[in-house]
DNA sequence: TGACGTCTTTAAAACGCTTTAAGATGACGC
DNA sequence: GCGTCATCTTAAAGCGTTTTAAAGACGTCA
């Protein structure tokens, strides 16, 4: 393999191949390394002739700052910590939209992921010891003591998960509202017996629970409730929908807390014979990469991943920079999407 | 909240609260520094009282070393850097067996990811900035070229594709036998009308078509062969489907590129009303959780996660603390994962 | 008593960068 | 020619660790 661009490596006195550092790049240029890292930087000060010399200089070499050391020296790190799921498709999401609001304020990322062998005590502690300023927690499961605690060391915002009163910040949509516009949509197509199947314990499950009753209730369909028992995985899905649909007046439309459990809801469903939607509508929650599949194509309530993820960012920088001090908790209205699993009831 | 843990407190000249250092854990315990930090590392040689007294500072102080200045100091960084995709659920399980491999050598991760607005390129820079030593890509798209430069600056392994002679180490699964296996599955439930769907253009899928032609061929199949265009997704799979079941004489058995794709193909067979597997047998690879949803319950071919993480893991000690220079490559069996989509042909 | 070990502890020099205050330089007006 | 400024450059002091060579303590043995 031949190398057309001229190069210059550094070497050391052993003779080995080094990284070239920043005062190896002063040398190459004729400056200091004060100027070099000035110029490095972009910051004003140095002419463009010392610019354009330091910067050919630092091309040649192949120069790349030392992130450690630049870390260190500097006073501020504008580095945030993310703490995220990295089995979960949602985080996934999350951490994509975390990416792009951190950059536009000029902060850094680094990522640290729950596994089967790793928690999330772990997870954070590997954060902490990171120069972070600030983190970001999906869906952390630490009680919220815990985090009040964290929080008086650093600016935290939880997201997705109401964390009363610890003083840490927070982000989440507003999952009540969500499953009232889901009903809303179903009634708004003729549908009367409307069900849920349940996320669990929890209090983002009693949340959505909460949502489903009000909202029918409102649509004076108190008499038509009904929840069946679930949790978040798909199998609960499938289960309730061999409960629904083993009575005699099965819905017309089920809510379920989320996309996992609609899939395999939907699944049993199609396996049963039953036409969706043409015999059964069905809702999502997340708006999860899942429910896009072209072969799912569920109705869903997207959580605004992309808005949440600005806010928590937001949340980050005024405290770090605009010296906000006071909590704040940050409801994001949630929004549906309606794709192809919800249409008016059979004879209608 | 009430810490009733005794707790002393830095505080700085201006009366700030300041992360305690180590010289405050040394001053504190009435040591130096050096000895502090031989303590804390648990190196050998400080006295057991000197130990004691040392470790109830720390405590009392609530200290954590500062990762950025310990990775200066040290010779060594002991970082290993990961490259991912943080939407791939196959990804997100190799990061969880490379955690636990890397653990195991005593060596930390640094996670970076491509997203939409994050390409290769950056997120490979983001970690040579990290002081990684080594480098661990998960399914690289770089051309060899670019890799065989990055490997003469850091042992490089890139996981899951072959790098045609470029330098770098590679760990991947054999596909072109995980195919034949699938198909020896297949002949040996007594079908003989098995059709694969194709991953499209690109090295990968190509492995996979070779294996399942040569696969048919051995078993004397090789007039039955009938490959249909494909890509990674599912809705490639669907299509498949369609055009498959279209002809009079439609296969008995389907071969997948990857899972995504067979549940693709899943859906609509189910929805054709077509009995999986009592009319048509289904095999798929990769093994990811997707396969693993009890109402989809995929029989496919497993990329041994595990395995492959801890041979790249190994790969990279080598070439770190073993000291070997020259290339390898790692190819992992495969192992075929039976659940409930295959077996054998209607009326056998 | 002094030489010589063995254990412990420590001073001091990295690590590679940023930052600040001060130094050079040259231009300009008087 | 001299003081004043503005502009550009740099020396030097960190940042919080690790590491190395050497010092100190203490006992043992001739």
């Amino acid at each position: 393999m031949v190398v057309s661009r001229e190069e210059v490596v550094v070497v050391s006195a052993e003779g080995s191949l080094r990284r070239p550092r920043l005062q190896d790049v002063a040398a190459e240029a004729g400056v200091s390394p004060a100027t070099a890292s000035l110029v490095l930087r972009g910051v004003a000060g140095p002419s463009s002739a010392t610019r354009e010399r330091v910067l050919i200089a630092a091309g040649r070499l192949g120069y790349r700052p030392d992130r450690a050391a630049s870390l260190l020296a500097r006073r501020r790190s504008r580095v945030i910590g993310v703490l995220m799921d990295v089995r979960s498709s949602f985080h996934a999401q999350l951490v994509e939209d975390v990416h792009e609001a951190a950059e536009e304020h000029g902060y850094d990322l680094v990522l640290s992921t729950v596994t089967r062998t790793r928690d999330e005590g772990r997870a954070i502690e590997t954060l902490l010891d990171s120069r972070c300023e600030a983190l970001v927690l999906l869906g952390p499961e630490a009680p919220a003591s815990r985090l009040g605690v964290l929080d008086r060391q650093l600016p935290v915002v939880a997201v997705g998960r109401p964390v009363p009163s610890a003083g840490v910040d927070v982000v989440r949509v507003a999952d009540e509202e969500g499953v009232a516009q889901a009903v809303d949509h179903l009634v708004g197509l003729g549908h009367r017996r409307i069900a849920h199947v349940d996320g669990g314990p929890g209090v983002i499950a009693a949340g959505r629970r909460r949502g489903y009753q009000r909202a029918m209730r409102r649509h004076r369909l108190g008499s038509h409730v009904q929840v069946v028992a679930g949790d978040s995985g798909e199998a609960s899905g499938a289960r309730a929908a061999r409960t629904l649909f083993a009575s005699e007046t099965p819905p017309t439309a089920v809510v379920t807390y989320n996309d996992a459990s609609a899939v395999g809801l939907l699944d049993a469903l199609l396996r049963g014979g039953v036409d969706v939607p043409g015999q059964v509508s069905v809702v999502g929650y997340d708006d999860s990469p899942l429910s896009r599949l072209a072969h799912v194509d569920l109705t869903t309530v997207s959580q605004e991943s992309r808005e949440q993820m600005r806010h928590a960012v937001a949340a980050v920088v005024e405290r770090l920079d605009g010296g906000r001090t006071g909590h704040r908790e940050v409801v994001v209205p949630p929004r549906l999407v309606v794709r192809g699993t919800t249409a008016p009831p059979p004879g209608d």
